[in-house]
DNA sequence: CATTAATAGTAAGGTGTTCGATATATAGCG
DNA sequence: CGCTATATATCGAACACCTTACTATTAATG
């Protein structure tokens, strides 16, 4: 007897930047709009990161289609249209995966820098 | 009267990957030999990432040319020539950068996953 | 009335890093 | 004699992201 299966498409997903992450911890507390997350990622990054529009769209397209984001309603506000985007449990599971690894190179880079001779001093007082 | 002016190549410097990262944190605690950088790379990382020789190659080459990483001499081991790495001043503060970045990233993710409600519990014991 | 800001997109063209495959050489092992 | 491990290196494809430049709608501002 022959059976069907479907394979989930694992997708490699080669490895996440940082507009990305950005997008996925600005979304982490609730959902959010398009465009706000611009300014969201701008100030998770304290003004280092720009998104650009192109940028955002497509990384908003990736996350859907890999299931780690899905859209949460639209709105007008004062004649503006919105629509929403949200966490879905596996984009939960995504950045904290995520925040993991970071964790874990982190402490890992800051025990080598750690074990580095003491860099020489440019005066030193008798 | 001209003058003829040189600009320095900013080069955008993207953002950093795990890979980069990586070697950069396994020279921080002294020299290596390319191949070494593999098995430091695996061990930092907790075996999650196998760096492949394309990349370690071509990350050493694209370092050397920022002026993160310099030469530090060879040496025949058993037959095996060896090509020994180190970071530069440059590179330190360069990983020390992405460091720091990471950290801002990280702390300020984990926040955000903070302040979501408690999701629902599968069985609640009364 | 024209422009700017907020909002949502799309498309073309290009950069930089990594992956996968391949090549070369030596030492050791069965 | 071939296989595996160590070591160096190169090349093309894949892919996330960037830049620039458009289209559209509504509200506010000069």
């Amino acid at each position: 007897m022959l059976r069907r299966v479907e394979y989930a498409v694992v997708m490699a997903t080669q490895d996440m930047r940082e507009p990305t992450f950005l997008i996925l911890a600005a979304l982490a507390n609730g959902k959010k709009h398009g465009y706000a997350l611009i300014g969201e990622a701008d100030e998770l990054s304290g003004g280092r990161v720009k998104l650009k529009v192109g940028t955002l769209y497509a990384a908003l397209d990736r996350l859907q289609a890999e299931g780690a984001v899905a859209s949460a309603g639209e709105e007008v506000v004062d004649g503006r249209h919105r629509r929403y985007y949200e966490l879905t449990d596996h984009g939960v599971a995504v950045l904290g995966d995520e925040v993991a690894r970071m964790e874990q190179n982190l402490e890992q880079a800051k025990a080598r820098l750690r074990m580095r001779p003491v860099p020489p001093v440019a005066v030193r007082l008798s």
